[in-house]
RNA sequence: GGGCGGUUAGCUCAGUUGGUAGAGCACCGGCUUUACACGCCGGCUGUCACAGGUUCGAAUCCUGUACCGCCCACCA
């Protein structure tokens, strides 16, 4: 034992402890076990990816449930896997492409594809060497990938059950697509950035020669795909001009004025473009009125040739032309500044260009109702409860979703289109040749990856097959998350959860907020200030981390990510290494662990501190029954340093020095005490908790980790209001004797006397029987107890609640400090006195105010008139 | 345009059925007390953003204002 560092060293004990704990199976799923079933999956990282702090935040507090719940005896499954990602991943390996001069299409659909593979079998032990690190107490053996052939297949089942249900179509539709990924995108992977942008007023004059419209765009470069112009029919302005016909600048074409309530005659000049092609108020416009779609931007954000002089330029180009043209032919009426937002690619920060093409959607708006429907009926709460209100308020608002992506990587869409007769084959199994007889061509798109993952809370169980884990462990209980991604999946898998496995995922969605740097910015590459929770994990160890990220996660506030709450926590590590050290270097070799005897004959301390670590079992678990990590955290911090190590393992110390019986106690019931301890903390801190509970002395039954072992239940016969009473009054006189020390520069190491004149006899004997324990932490040589005590001179007198405490120090007494003391106490207690005074006058407090509480305040005030009386008899002693 | 969150000690934050405020860090003073200087002991620190309202009583409930931040959004 003596070899034990000072010093916690996480780098020499982490990483050995979870490969034991994967090597006996810990945390392996034991579905016949008996238990009762209690299941989570892990929302999947990007296989490719690396742990983040997020990251760090979403796996710590969910591993601290499933800690807790296999200690309570649950059969617990927590699920890991990893996801393909399909832009994200592709984009990647494009990029790695790009640097050996080459792009995917140099290599092919075939060959690009094995690349990937290789590049995700490569990575993928980063990640999940990663979660290792941190400790997530998954099952390894259930691990899934999004691209594994099961969920290709539930994948497959997913596609053609929506497509027969009529819930999944094709359709010409205007998507958002971003040029540089070309391929479509959902409404949610386009970020709307705020703007400056311009409003150019553009002069369209009329077919006959007349002044024509004004109208106003942000985007002049579409205008050579307009196909109409707009007004409000109430619009005073225009109404009579519906039907007339206007000439558009540069191409020439003839453009009809329609009418149209979407129009906003406050915007502008009343008057707007309708360019179907390219904006999707517009497409909706264009489809009201039966106009012409006339696309002028292409799939690379260049121009078309139906852009005339401006074919085959950027887009951006082609708008600054435009301008300098518009304004040379006089047609540029106005151009003034506008703030707006634009839409960006998720992926690659591109500003995305809505445009017309042929798509594959899923029809929502059923699948929605279903969701909305299952959570009104309670079925799944969020937490905090404000987000169900901006989930319902999505999903009010949802528009069909495309799930089609012109990408290479991921789930290859599982329809086939015959060159013979045209049909489209939708099918789960390769289909081999057209009923017609003609060849089979498959889509050459990919699904949305977010199709696929919201089916992970079952197709990871085995779904579509109705497989035994499905039943055992389908719905999940707790799904925490950020809350950036509760539309992107929270609510397709409540969606599809509902349509294809019987009910809802999971019962709460514990929605984080985001960890962000100390000055509560979010962290960013750009602005330097990310925070690598693998560097943090280097440095302070991973129980460090996770107890700073438990402690700070107040529901619904984002996580500030200081260097000081980090460091604070890596000492609360160190100090409960030590105290643990303490311990191990004095209980001695103890052939098994030593029962604690009945609390009624244990001294004072120890039935305080078994009353107190019974009381934070209770408050622990209440906590983590309604997922306050934060408090939970807090507790234990508190009780572990300030209750147990400051003043327990103090009180203990001289006992332990003894032999005999008063010595077998103390080591037991400091045995017991902090093995309780290491148990509720062990879901918290793992690592550091094993290594110690793996020195401590066993128990029969015990298993072989701490893990497995059970986590402590409060024990009724050991809540004892007295002992923590008499141990309260005991703190007092000692931190009051202290005090006295520190202000009159007593030296550490001088012992001194000290008299405590308790008139009640029963706190006497008690006060008597502890004496012992005064003396030691105060620095005692000398300790009474009187019931009257006449102060001598050099004496300084403490007021306590019920007694003074008598501190002789001849020649240090500096008399008109104490005066001054004593005398801002008077104050203190006649202020309050007089507020409670004040409150009891009031005839409505007595009348109304509940019994208890108007006893309160009179007992309180009973109270300071005593503090008053012994402070102003204490003055006057002084003076005399 | 719609919705949400925040404003409490120098800093970062707790404060859940309304009874006049807490923690960590920082700071000040003293300590090589044989677990720990990543420590021990003692100490200092608040018109709980502002203005109204409800109530015997409000940091806590209601209304409004200001500032900060976030999310969603097909007014060009």
């Amino acid at each position: 034992m003596s070899e034990l560092p000072k010093v916690f060293d996480h780098t020499t004990v982490d990483a050995r402890w979870y490969s034991y704990w994967e090597s006996i199976g810990a945390f392996t799923a034991l579905p016949e076990s008996g238990k009762p079933a209690f299941s989570m999956v892990l929302p999947p990282p990007n296989v490719t990816g690396s742990l983040h702090i997020g990251h760090a935040l979403n796996h710590t507090l969910p591993d601290i449930i499933a800690r807790w719940k296999r200690m309570l005896g649950y059969d617990v499954l927590w699920l890991p896997g990893t996801d393909h990602a399909g832009i994200a991943t592709q984009n990647v390996v494009e990029k790695q492409l790009a640097a050996e001069g080459k792009t995917r299409h140099d290599l092919g659909r075939e060959a690009f594809e094995a690349r990937v593979w290789e590049w995700v079998r490569q990575s993928h032990g980063t990640i999940t060497a990663q979660m290792r690190q941190l400790g997530d107490s998954v099952d390894w053996s259930r691990e899934r990938f999004t691209l594994d052939p099961g969920l290709t297949r539930a994948v497959r089942r997913e596609f053609v059950s929506l497509y027969r249900d009529g819930l999944i179509y094709r359709d010409r539709y205007i998507v958002n697509w971003c040029p540089r990924c070309r391929t479509a995108l959902s409404d949610l992977e386009v970020q709307h950035r705020d703007t400056a942008g311009k409003l150019y007023y553009v002069r369209y004059p009329g077919v006959g020669g007349g002044p024509g419209v004004v109208v106003a765009t942000t985007r002049p470069e579409t205008m050579l795909g307009d196909t109409a112009v707009a007004v409000n029919p109430d619009d005073d302005r225009y109404r009579h001009m519906a039907g007339d016909r206007v000439r558009l600048p540069v191409i020439g074409r003839e453009l009809p004025i329609v009418t149209d309530s979407f129009v906003d005659p406050a915007f502008g000049t009343g008057a707007v473009k309708v360019t179907p092609a390219h904006d999707p108020n517009d497409f909706a416009m264009g489809r009201r009125h039966s106009l012409p779609s006339v696309s002028v931007i292409d799939e690379d954000g260049l121009m078309t040739a139906e852009a005339g002089p401006y074919a085959g330029q950027d887009r951006f180009k082609a708008r600054r032309g435009l301008v300098q043209q518009l304004e040379a032919e006089g047609l540029l009426e106005k151009v003034a500044d506008h703030q707006h937002a634009i839409g960006h690619c998720e992926r690659c920060g591109t500003v995305v260009e809505p445009l017309v093409s042929t798509q594959w959607f899923v029809k929502i708006g059923p699948l929605a109702a279903e969701a909305i429907r299952v959570v009104e009926e309670g079925k799944v709460t969020f937490l905090p409860d404000n987000w169900t209100k901006t989930y319902f308020e999505w999903m009010t608002n949802i528009h069909d979703w495309c799930i089609s992506r012109q990408l290479w990587w991921g789930h290859r869409i599982p329809a086939w289109y015959c060159d013979g007769c045209g049909t489209t084959v939708v099918s789960e199994d390769d289909p081999d040749r057209c009923a017609c007889g003609g060849v089979l061509r498959q889509d050459t798109d990919v699904l949305d990856t977010w199709f696929s993952s919201g089916l992970w809370p079952f197709s990871t169980l085995g779904w579509p097959d109705r497989t035994a884990e499905l039943a055992r462990y389908y719905p999940t209980t707790l799904m925490l998350t950020a809350f950036d991604i509760i539309f992107f999946w929270v609510a397709r898998m409540i969606m599809l959860g509902v349509k294809f496995a019987g009910g809802v995922p999971f019962h709460t969605v514990y929605i984080t907020g985001l960890v962000r740097d100390e000055r509560g910015q979010k962290m960013s590459k750009s602005k330097g200030n990310v925070v690598d929770p693998l560097a943090v994990m280097g440095e302070i160890g991973a129980d460090a981390l996770r107890f700073t990220l438990a402690a700070m996660a107040s529901p619904g506030m984002d996580i500030p990510l200081s260097e000081g709450r980090m460091t604070g926590y890596r000492q609360f590590i160190n100090k409960f290494w030590n105290a643990s050290r303490f311990l191990l270097m004095n209980i001695g070799d103890l052939p098994s662990r030593p029962d604690v005897p009945p609390a009624h004959d244990l001294g004072l301390a120890h039935r305080w501190i078994l009353s107190g670590v019974s009381r934070l079992s209770t408050e622990v678990s209440d906590a983590l029954t309604q997922y306050r990590f934060d408090l939970a955290a807090d507790r234990l911090y508190h009780f572990f340093w300030h209750e147990f190590a400051d003043w327990y393992i103090e009180l203990v110390k001289p006992e332990l020095q003894q032999t005999g019986p008063v010595r077998e106690t103390a080591v037991a019931v400091l045995i017991e005490v902090h093995d309780r301890l290491v148990r509720l903390l062990h879901p918290f801190i793992p690592f550091v908790t094993e290594e110690v509970w793996q020195r401590l002395p066993r128990r029969a039954g015990d298993g072989p980790t701490v893990t497995l072992a059970p986590f402590p239940a409060k024990v009724a016969g050991w809540l004892d209001a007295q002992a923590e009473r008499d141990m309260e009054y005991l703190q007092q006189i000692v931190t009051t004797i202290r005090t006295v020390r520190s202000e009159r520069g007593v030296a550490p190491s001088r012992r001194i006397a000290a008299v405590v004149d308790e008139a009640d006899a029963a706190m006497r004997a008690m006060l008597e029987r502890n004496a012992g324990y005064i003396r030691q932490l105060a620095g005692l040589n000398r300790l009474e107890f009187r019931s009257e005590v006449a102060p001598g001179p050099d004496t300084v007198k403490r007021v306590l609640e019920h007694a003074h405490v008598f501190v002789p120090l001849a020649g240090v007494v500096d008399h008109q400090a104490e005066i001054e003391k004593i005398q801002k106490e008077v104050a203190a207690v006649a202020k309050e006195s007089s507020a409670i005074e004040q409150k009891l006058a009031s005839q409505g407090f007595v009348e109304r105010a509940p019994a208890r509480v108007v006893d309160e305040a009179r007992a309180r005030l009973a109270q300071l008139g005593e503090r008053r009386a012994k402070l102003e008899g204490t003055l006057a002693d002084m003076r005399g």
